[in-house]
DNA sequence: AACGGAACTTCCGCCGGACGGAAGACCGTT
DNA sequence: AACGGTCTTCCGTCCGGCGGAAGTTCCGTT
């Protein structure tokens, strides 16, 4: 009963602020509705904080309580999702291009941002007929086993790259190319062409195309890929389409090297404050 | 400086979750990227205590800090509020008939449901030379001033209804209608005739219709709406799309009221535990 | 250059609120 | 009736969050 006496696997000290991030954690795609004690278990937090975090949380608007006691995400978090400047921002001007993708390829058509050794997927639009496929708006996936991660790493810091390539590789299909050497050769094919074409990594039977958005420092900051059933169409038939919306969109960007000449760009470089390093300090 | 010396404005007693929530909170779509004393100005909370917080929820992934120093707020928030159960899954459902009712009728597209007296959209369309609204993705409005929310609130419980009208109604135009007892009117309208068709009422020049969407037990769970200049067409015409493509969600949301009887529904009211009230305690 | 101000970061001692155990209310099941 | 599960409330203890203060960096101004 003294102290010491913590032995079990993980003594686990939170901080109240992870505590509270620790039970809006807890929720995916997976599992939407939770009931009080199994946010408690998952948490490992005890039921008595479980539910007075819970009730705070409901409180603000964070979580909602449906009818059948279970708590889901609530509305006011979607409200503040859709604040993040990467995400539904460059949704909004991405959204007519994309549409106009769509009815040209009948394709399904994702738009995504890198987050982490992720992708996430700010916009998905699913083609009429077309083949169901995992991508949600919202959803993450690795950028390894994605057509439109593959370009956000190829073009990423070479320093990043390799910290990717280190990281566990998931295997989601028998071809799944999780090998960092084979992965490098992607990259690098990646980077000559401007696009990425990929077939059956993330799911049977699904073949990939994306090529890279551009912003105002034409630096890129999404991406944007087709997916068809395997063998339905010609990759090569889809990659005008999607190169040209990948170039529209960065246009409307404002991005220097999708926008046609009209006189000298004077515009001087904005001062940067600091590094302008994107990733200052990760870890602690 | 002794106890009870507290003879500022407010006390502010906050939780340590309150803390953390009040940080998200402050935010908005005016308030995109704030610095770290910005943020500690607008809670009140000491800088000390939000450079804590703040760092807290950097390295969760809530917040995100930009090259220039200032926070914004991070993806894995808006991956988080995907999974609000009345969101995005609604909007899944949705996308393809808004997506059609936008190409009919040129219009400005939104699907809103609600959440306390306002209306929440969760998707947004803009016609390709429509007018410029104010509706975003996640943007959020009192009810009695849009037509999606006139509609929730027309099937609202009645008790629901008089708190909204009770509460103070934000004049956005000349023509908003505050009066309560013009909008019980209005309500009404609405609920003989299965629309609500408003002018003027958010922003001057805009004509906006919608409709109700039931859900599986009939129950009004969204709305839908279009918006197009004034006088640019007339309402009436809009009608019997607006109305079709409502009718076309509900019946994929499987609202008994949308299907074609083709038998005998003989599904038994689920049992609902509680009194299946949706808000069970709404202060404290 | 020197100064002044603002924003940000780190350190540290104190105290109040978060924490969890325990007990009670409320189901549905055996 | 007894049980196992979930949810809720109460309360005493203790420790981690809190804020003051000092230090650091980066501005723009004199």
């Amino acid at each position: 009963m003294t102290v010491l006496a913590a032995t079990s696997s993980e003594p686990t000290r939170l901080t109240s602020a992870q505590r509270v991030l620790s039970i809006l954690g807890v929720f995916s795609s997976e599992h939407m509705a939770l009931s009080l004690s199994e946010i408690s278990r998952r948490t490992g937090l005890t039921l008595t904080t479980t539910h007075r975090l819970v009730n705070e949380l409901r409180a603000w608007g964070a979580l909602r309580r449906e009818s059948d006691g279970r708590y889901t995400i609530g509305l006011r978090i979607l409200e503040l999702g859709t604040l993040a400047p990467q995400g539904l921002q460059l949704r909004e001007v991405a959204l007519p291009f994309l549409d106009d993708l769509r009815h040209a390829t009948h394709a399904n058509i994702h738009l995504a941002v890198a987050d982490g050794h992720d992708v996430i997927y700010i916009e998905s639009l699913r083609a009429r007929h077309g083949v169901p496929v995992l991508s949600r708006l919202g959803g993450r996936w690795p950028m390894h086993a994605t057509g439109t991660g593959l370009v956000l790493l190829a073009y990423s810091p070479q320093e990043f790259q390799e910290e990717v390539l280190r990281s566990k590789l998931r295997q989601f299909t028998a071809q799944t190319v999780t090998c960092p050497d084979a992965l490098r050769v992607r990259l690098a094919e990646v980077r000559k062409s401007g696009v990425a074409i990929t077939e059956n990594q993330l799911t049977q039977d699904a073949l990939a195309i994306a090529a890279p958005i551009r912003g105002p420092r034409d630096a890129v900051v999404a991406a944007v890929g087709v997916t068809v059933p395997t063998g339905s169409a010609s990759p090569h038939s889809l990659v005008p389409a999607l190169a040209a919306t990948a170039r529209g969109i960065s246009r409307a960007l404002g991005a220097p090297s999708a926008t046609p000449v009209s006189g000298v760009p004077v515009s001087s470089p904005p001062r940067i404050r600091g590094l302008n390093r994107s990733v200052p300090r990760q870890g602690r």
